[in-house]
DNA sequence: GGATCATGTGAATAATAGTTCACATCAATG
DNA sequence: CATTGATGTGAACTATTATTCACATGATCC
């Protein structure tokens, strides 16, 4: 057939990118090898040319999702003055994230990462650790600077505004659609910030 | 061989039992027919007496997580005085079932849930939103009683009340044991409670 | 104690999915 | 222009698993 030959790397991003489209919309027991090739023109078993195995392509998804967490701190950082707004602007690029690719949620949440290989689970936890330890870094910035109350732990908070979102997420998955993620965060966060304002 | 024959009724019960500890065990994907039979001496096909299909079972499993949900609501209220007081009785509560069943997550997050049949999600949409209720309850009889300041929406601060425990949960998990969720539990709600508390 | 019906058994079935392999094809290299 | 190596193809293989069915068995009721 007039299938194109692409080097490697092009088809490994182009795999993992139709693999995460593809749990967002059929859920993690919905990737197949095979789907994830027809997504993008090949046959099954190209698949095997750029990838060992399916776990290794699932790898690729959650290095994908690492760098879009990453890129929100950074976005959400920019020309910040208060580490409150920028906190503000995390939650809320995340909520998008978040809506934009429900499979994160599928893949985080999925027995492939909790009882598949050990060195997944660590992957996984690697990367919300780093994604923890940043939000944990603008509290602590913001203590610094004296708009955060001193006597709040950074990292609990950095659990904490996780909190706000997923259990919002989930909700919103559930009702396909109904719960209004943003207004909950919106009004959880104005609480939160409530305590954690420096008084 | 010389099992013994069971009414239905305790067939039932002792089958999803045993599908809810194997799905704490090895997680949801490894939840087998094959597997819940034998855990309780029996043959795969003799699942089948008791239940019409393993998404029957399934629905067998979401019904006990939601008794065991509601007894905790009842236990956090017995002899309660101050709302507070409930609600973080009603937390450490829930921290246990959720530890001591890992399982639920697994279940509430999983594809056979969000991806099957409409139906269960439903289900669980329903668990989920009957327990937020009760929660919500508490948090306004606590604004009758003057306990808790009166501008909180009852139904945000509900949500909330899952944040706290959601993403502790899954570091608890990732970190295979690491993370310490009932200190982080309590250290998050007295951050909250500070809000809540009626000035 | 014998009939009966629910419960248990073992074998067979069918569908799904990951993976392998021999072969084809195209692009780059010399 | 021929060679070579990477990429793509199609068919086959294997393992797993839910489900069905004909048959066995044991408790209960008359």
């Amino acid at each position: 057939m007039g299938t194109e030959k692409l080097d490697t790397e092009v088809r490994q991003e182009q795999l993992a990118q139709a693999a995460l489209s593809l749990i967002t919309i059929q859920g993690l027991k919905g990737l197949s090898v095979a789907r994830v090739a027809r997504r993008v023109g090949l046959v099954p078993s190209a698949v095997y040319r750029h990838f060992e195995s399916k776990d290794e392509l699932l790898d690729a998804v959650l290095e994908m999702i690492r760098e879009r967490l990453n890129a929100n701190v950074v976005l959400a950082s920019q020309g910040a003055t208060d580490a409150l707004q920028v906190l503000r602007r995390l939650v809320m690029a995340h909520v998008r994230l978040i809506r934009e690719n429900e499979g994160i949620l599928s893949v985080v949440f999925s027995d492939e990462v909790h009882n598949g290989h050990p060195a997944r689970k660590a992957l996984v936890h690697s990367i919300i650790q780093g994604y923890l330890k940043k939000v944990a870094q603008i509290v602590s910035r913001g203590q610094q600077q004296g708009h955060i109350r001193a006597d709040a732990d950074p990292g609990t908070v950095s659990v904490m505004f996780l909190g706000l979102i997923q259990p919002a997420a989930l909700l919103w998955h559930l009702s396909g659609g109904g719960f209004d993620v943003t207004r909950h965060v919106e009004k959880a966060w104005d609480l939160l910030s409530k305590t954690l304002k420096a008084s």
